[in-house]
DNA sequence: ATACATGCAAATAGTTTGCAAGAAG
DNA sequence: CTTCTTGCAAACTATTTGCATGTAT
């Protein structure tokens, strides 16, 4: 990583990112920067996305299938993924390092970390289906 | 889903995967089929890899970076990824039921089911670091 | 002035799909 | 003979990269 210069594409891409908690795409963000920068590209919003996870200002969320999220919340939590509407949410767990202690004991190899996802239907989604049914 | 028709490929495809400990790519899949079937396509391998894991026969691994990965093993567990080589390997874990219990506690909306994965770099990776500082 | 950042377009990786021909029931 | 499966190639999604030009320091 070489010296870094100011961009005030960057700075958009930040402030939107820490701004919004939707955990938007790259292409969320790219729509989001365009109504202040018209003629950035996909490609520079990629770069600083990257740029910024690296910096540790954001996070990255890989999906099973669809494309990466990013988080403003670089504080350690999990994500609850909806399986319907693919929103995903924050959720907070307690004390969440003695899972890799467990996991140590059976393990030769040194763990370094770990992230757990949960999976299931979100509030809204939910109410909607409720809808449906009664209809 | 429909009915479905035996194909060798299918079979071969089956048996590779559930013979292989190594949580194969699908473009290990299709060389290792290939010894067997040279003229099979990626597309036959790629599609009926999505079957059987519709049938729960096999499971897929979903990565951070890089391919999917298949899993013969599909009895609940989780899984260890070397950020150095990407090798996966399984790690069973005790009672993992009362995370999802834990996280509905602060979560309004359903959680159907959970995936933790570990990362860190594995025994043979340890081993040839080593190896190398001491040149 | 120099080095980093940008916009654009082309390239890449991984996976999916349409279609005509082939095999299974 | 009808339906499912295959091989092939083209399409597609998400992301990365090369390069000439632009901007910050």
């Amino acid at each position: 990583m070489a010296t870094m210069k100011y961009s005030r594409q960057r700075e958009s891409i930040r402030d939107f990112v820490h701004s919004c908690h939707e955990h938007p795409t790259a292409d969320m963000v790219y729509a989001g920067i365009r109504e202040e920068f018209p003629n950035i590209s996909l490609g520079t919003v990629y770069r600083n996305l990257s740029l910024l996870v690296e910096l540790g200002e954001i996070t990255k969320i890989s999906t099973d299938s669809g494309p990466d999220r990013f988080d403003c919340n670089t504080k350690p939590h999990s994500h609850f993924i909806c399986t319907q509407c693919q929103c995903i949410r924050d959720i907070e767990l307690p004390d969440t390092e003695y899972i890799e202690k467990m996991a140590a004991e059976n393990f030769d190899g040194e763990i370094i970390s770990h992230v757990t996802t949960f999976y299931g239907i979100c509030k809204d989604c939910l109410r909607k289906n409720s809808f449906k049914k009664e209809a």
